[in-house]
RNA sequence: CGGAGAGUGGCGCAGUCUGGUGAGCGCGCCUGCUUUGGGAGCAGGAGGUCGCCGGUUCGAAUCCGGCCUCUCCGACCA
């Protein structure tokens, strides 16, 4: 193992991939374009699925699971649900040793096969609304793949709902959006904008896609999690009928939503520094870590003992915590190491501390002496506690001044080319895909969202490039 | 899929241009002793058919051809 890490400054995607694997994350695997995802790196997926899982349901969701193969056909049905998925599509042609009489897809995401279930499963009005969500593999074909933000195969959870009325189909997409915004500023201390997708940007065969938009330590954007009203489309396209009230046939609205395991990525690119990552106390597989520090065999034993001790107490408290008392590295040789894996905060205990009935706590988030303090034995569950409660709102702000430091109200379309070599660019938009797709050819800056909570547009204001009367307000950046 | 770079013990690299008698260095790993409050020191040791296939040659990590994989930059995308 090198020494050190990349500077993140210097090269933000060397630092990227170098943390991943030094922090063992994940792995690359033989397989092209896919990752191993080690036990580090999965247990903050697991993070990340309890803390989603427990919002789901709360919201009255419940989890099924529908198979891995869908025909070729199901794809098929849904005319812009093809055209968009077509080029990424995984096809299975052979089985069993024998040509197969229809080829099947690796499911790309699920519509098209829960569609299908819903049809045989939907009769009445009094079967709705249909709540499921599942957690689950998918496969697209991708290009150029990244660890964790763009791999062949990735984990998700897609959420696959059907209702009576427009309304109701809306109102669970923004519902289910918020959810994903409070999740992710919450637990990942991620501070996100919550917008629509333009025409162009939205899901294939979605009427309206929502999205939170994240802006990663580089000032790029990455779209961190979607929300799909997709109107009768696929209800239509599936046959997902029901009798109203009145006797009358019916199709349903539906709609989907999903987070991945990009999301680790955003956790990553957000939170870490030229150490390594920080990771949010409430994401992260070990939030406290105990580095036992001795000299002589006499000092060796009393100070695992009260180690030990302090163990179980913090443990009994609900932290979770871990104690390194590998005989093969030197303290300081851990202190990097963890900082590297990004535990939020370390527990040092040496001859000194149980002499003194103390241990000395040292943030992740703040360098150095600044970080550390000395607390009794007798404080230390509380202290900890508040200390990693303080730790998550320190990367949550911090994060939040880094996106605010860097977004841009361009006037015209010479400081928009600027402010996206900077960071995000609030700018007002006649709403056409043309002006969309010039700005994305002439400035690489594709639009991210129309943000939700915008305030109405001034009299006179213009498209920031074609200068017709603006529609809305648009975030352009450059994005993952 | 277009452009660039790279594949040599577990990791990072040198050697390749100019083929030849030692495949080398750093880190890691193993053993022992001394160390341990910010990536310890010394001594001894293990580990590589040089990405794969083919060709040229008395002889190939090195030259030639083909293929595979990875990274970075673009187009596509969660």
């Amino acid at each position: 193992m090198e020494e050190h890490l990349s500077k993140r400054n210097e090269d933000f995607s060397e630092w990227y991939t170098d943390v991943i694997q030094r922090a063992e994350l994940a792995d690359y695997s033989p397989v092209r374009g896919c990752m191993v995802i080690r036990p580090y790196g999965y247990a903050l997926w697991e993070a990340i699925q309890q803390a989603l899982d427990r919002r789901f349901k709360e919201t009255g969701h419940q989890n099924a699971y529908f198979p891995l193969f869908i025909p070729y056909s199901f794809i098929q049905k849904e005319s812009e649900h093809v055209e968009g998925f077509s080029p990424q599509l995984a096809v299975v042609t052979h089985g069993g040793g024998q040509k197969l009489e229809e080829p099947l897809i690796v499911r790309p995401t699920s519509e098209a096969i829960i569609g299908h279930m819903y049809s045989k499963w939907i009769k009445s009005y009094r079967d709705l609304p249909v709540l499921i969500n599942q957690w689950c593999n998918v496969v697209r074909w991708e290009m150029r793949t990244r660890l964790f933000l763009r791999t062949t195969e990735f984990l998700w959870q897609e959420g696959h709902t059907a209702h009576a009325t427009y309304e109701e189909a809306e109102e669970e997409t923004l519902r289910m959006l918020n959810v994903y915004a409070d999740f992710a500023e919450r637990e990942a201390a991620v501070p996100v904008i919550q917008g629509r997708k333009s025409e162009s940007e939205k899901f294939p065969g979605a009427l309206v896609t929502y999205c939170i938009e994240a802006m990663m330590g580089d000032r790029r954007a990455l779209q961190s999690a979607t929300s799909h009203n997709l109107g009768q489309n696929f209800a239509k396209a599936f046959d997902i009928q029901y009798l109203d009230r009145n006797n009358e046939l019916q199709y349903c609205w539906t709609t989907s939503w999903g987070l991945s395991t990009r999301l680790i990525g955003a956790i990553i690119m957000v939170h870490g520094d030229d150490k390594g990552l920080r990771l949010p106390p409430r994401l992260a597989p070990i939030q406290a870590v105990i580095v036992p520090i001795y000299k002589s065999d006499e000092e060796r034993s009393q100070v695992l003992e009260v180690a030990r001790q302090t163990l179980k107490k913090l443990q009994a408290h609900g932290v979770r915590v871990h104690l390194d008392d590998r005989e093969e590295y030197t303290p300081g040789w851990k202190f990097n190491e963890w900082e590297l894996r990004g535990v939020p905060v370390r527990v040092e205990i040496g001859p000194r501390d149980v002499e003194q009935d103390q241990v000395v706590l040292a943030r992740r988030d703040l360098a150095g002496k600044e970080g550390k303090q000395t607390v009794p034995q007798g404080r230390l569950p509380e202290a900890l506690t508040r200390l990693l409660d303080d730790i998550q709102q320190n990367l949550f702000r911090q994060a939040r001044e880094f996106r605010e430091k860097h977004t841009y109200e361009p006037k015209d379309y010479e400081e928009l080319k600027q402010a996206v070599e900077q960071g995000f660019a609030w700018a007002y938009w006649c709403g056409s895909a043309e002006c969309e797709a010039h700005i994305q050819e002439e400035t690489k800056a594709t639009n991210r969202c129309i943000p939700l909570d915008q305030e109405p547009v001034p009299q006179g204001a213009k498209c920031v490039r074609c200068g017709k009367p603006a529609k809305e307000r648009a975030i352009f950046a450059r994005a993952y």
